[in-house]
DNA sequence: ACCCGTTCTTGAATGATTCAAGAAAAGAAC
DNA sequence: GTTCTTTTCTTGAATCATTCAAGAACGGGT
């Protein structure tokens, strides 16, 4: 019921499908497409996953989920939004967890020099490795990055 | 010559793919797969794809490049490495252009609470607009982030 | 010059995501 | 409540960057 206000405070069309994807990437923050289909279909179990990729697209053009995308992961979805929080992402298993953002405020980073763009954003991605995966060390691939 | 010269620095045989991939990829900065694989080509007409993606990993992973893959953008590979410089990407035509650091040293930043995770990076990818775009102004497509 | 292990070529496979066309459903009007 | 129009969903196929696999070719140390 509450995704079906956010849905209508979006202006969007209130939809089973919508609302169900809403409330699939509600419960399970940082899934991917796949759990999120697995999830929605719990409650609409003819959905199909083009349903659910449409649905995922409008939602995050409405702003009322986020999108995240590591290199080397497929897109991962999540309801906190506004906020402003960045994430670390494990190089050997892919987890992901929320990090607050060490400035507080929204952008919280300013570009020195931002060659003429716009900037309306600024998205950090710590890379690293996770608590279980630093425990058991396999080899994590580097991007390259410092 | 230069180019050999850091394969074999980075302990790495010297093989004409790779030596015509780094040249690439120094000749066309933040080029995606394809352009490298065009542009290796034209110094080395019979390489194959496939020796451009092993060579674009082996490279990447010995340091000589780095990787970088917005959300919805391919792959694309630059040899500035080491300076900890970030990125500012158009959300509408996809082109990219270096930042500097705003704090200089790497790692520039340091997540307020990393759950546990061992930090190595910090990735920035600025998002907005570029002048050319801007004068044009379509109307890109956000992520969802702030 | 030879040999071994790495790397390259060729060609097919993978898989997340998108495209396309018609059917169904949401919301507004009657 | 019924009808209409537009949006959205279902079904099914297509795309395309990237990876996998098997055998040939090459790099570099002896």
């Amino acid at each position: 019921m509450v995704s079906d206000e956010a849905l209508r405070g979006a202006g969007l069309r209130v939809t089973q499908p919508r609302v169900a994807v809403l409330d699939a990437v509600a419960a399970h923050p940082h899934a991917d497409t796949d759990s999120i289909i697995v999830a929605a279909r719990e409650h609409l179990p003819a959905l199909s996953h083009q349903a659910v990729y449409d649905s995922l697209r409008t939602l995050t053009k409405s702003g009322l989920i986020r999108r995240i995308k590591p290199s080397g992961s497929v897109a991962r979805y999540e309801t906190r939004i506004g906020d402003n929080h960045h994430h670390v992402v494990c190089r050997s298993c892919g987890a992901i967890a929320d990090v607050d953002c060490a400035h507080g405020a929204a952008p919280c980073l300013t570009p020195s020099n931002h060659h003429g763009f716009v900037v309306d954003e600024a998205e950090v991605i710590y890379w690293g490795t996770c608590p279980a995966c630093t425990s058991t060390h396999p080899q994590p691939e580097r991007n390259g990055h410092v």
